[in-house]
DNA sequence: ATACAGTATATTGTATACAAAATACATCGT
DNA sequence: ACGATGTATTTTGTATACAATATACTGTAT
């Protein structure tokens, strides 16, 4: 009874709040596209809520790079091209060896086994098909290095980055070629990381990250030669 | 006269984003204290405005980090600690490196020049003993690397970091007897940009900011000390 | 004097109302 | 038929109003 209050005030969410996240997830999956207006009376009716909520949630989408605002026009979703995804990318690249060799001098014991069971499960996951699962597993190995760096805002950081790329993740993860590979990678990462070898670590992370940029990169150029 | 009303048009402002550049400065430069509380109404008949902007640019700043919200009592300026300042200076690290390496492949000629009359320019403004021009010229010069990376993410990102250390970037400028060491840090940092050489340069840039490191660290443990 | 209860006040969270600008549309003239 | 002009509509930008919660205060009982 007092545990179920309990369990609902810590669920207090204001308004502002479940709007930023809906909208957000919405973009990301590819619900609301590129270039599509977010008129505020239409979001409102849509969710249900007053322009208020709606106005301060798109405050922060428009901070996080998510959508773009033309004064006196509204906001749109922001437009994914080669060159910001390729922008996102190179900062990726340096930031992710960066966790990595923050992670060598701080993951712990528990950690680093963890990770191991971690990479096992995609290993696992991968062998399943569903590319959701897999891509879940894959975000929860990365999570665990990121983590273990002890840094909130380089966490916080990776998250914002890691979201620009959401949208072609899953074109990486769906090119089953590219498995073995990914595979591998993640041994090395683990094995680094285990010797506590900071140059391994980052170098395999980077590597790691080219070859998502690749087919990023190319999946783009396959999307953009349709239009 | 149509030039004129051109210039009123370009120089149109949301309110929001006026009390957003506002309300930011002023937490930059100390006129708002860390833990102090942003209490709409206040804020709204000092500035002038309603709380419907004081409250979009509140959103805007709690994802930039300056302020924190707590449900239902609103926000409060973020405290900075000696562990968030270096979580800031650790990430820092790695991404003026990488601003360096970038600089060292994209640079071009004329950002070459302007870049060393930025670095003279610095070493005149030590001369004089104006801090706040100091400061300027210092940021004058490392902000031509980082533009010179043609990465607007980056640039961006940089900028994030630095508002961070803000406030304490004057403590290491006022540190006169650290000047000679900053001037052959820049010095190092430009030679290594003309000779295109990115592991020096990233290596420089490193330097400089394990040195910005330990003054500014050593600037929040005085501070806390006191309290 | 101190702790507590109950009320008053202040503050946030949300919804609505109003103003100004941008857009769409229809009418008119050529 | 085409373009220009003026009006209606839509949409954003800003202010205000209302509701719910948190804080401060006051008086009372112990």
């Amino acid at each position: 009874m007092l545990d179920n209050l309990q369990i609902t005030t810590d669920e207090y969410l204001p308004l502002r709040d479940v709007v930023f996240n809906t909208l957000r997830k919405a973009i990301l999956t590819g619900d609301l596209k590129p270039g599509e207006r977010l008129m505020e009376i239409h979001l409102a009716d849509k969710l249900g809520v007053s322009r208020t909520p709606i106005r301060e949630a798109i405050r922060k989408l428009e901070l996080e790079g998510l959508v773009v605002m033309i004064p006196r026009r509204g906001a749109q979703v922001a437009e994914i091209t080669e060159k910001s995804m390729s922008d996102v990318l190179e900062i990726r690249r340096a930031v992710d060896a960066l966790c990595a060799e923050l992670a060598c001098e701080r993951i712990t014991d528990e950690e680093l086994k963890r990770l191991n069971s971690a990479r096992l499960d995609f290993e696992k996951a991968v062998e399943g098909k569903d590319v959701t699962v897999i891509a879940q597993a894959d975000v929860s190995f990365h999570n665990i290095i990121v983590q273990a760096t002890g840094n909130q805002r380089l966490v916080q950081l990776v998250e914002n980055l890691s979201e620009q790329m959401y949208r072609y993740r899953f074109e990486y993860i769906k090119d089953f070629s590219g498995h073995p590979a990914i595979i591998k990678e993640h041994a090395a990462i683990c094995e680094a990381l285990k010797k506590r070898d900071k140059l391994a670590a980052a170098e395999s992370c980077r590597v790691h990250i080219d070859n998502q940029k690749k087919s990023i990169i190319a999946r783009i150029r396959k999307d953009s030669a349709k239009h």
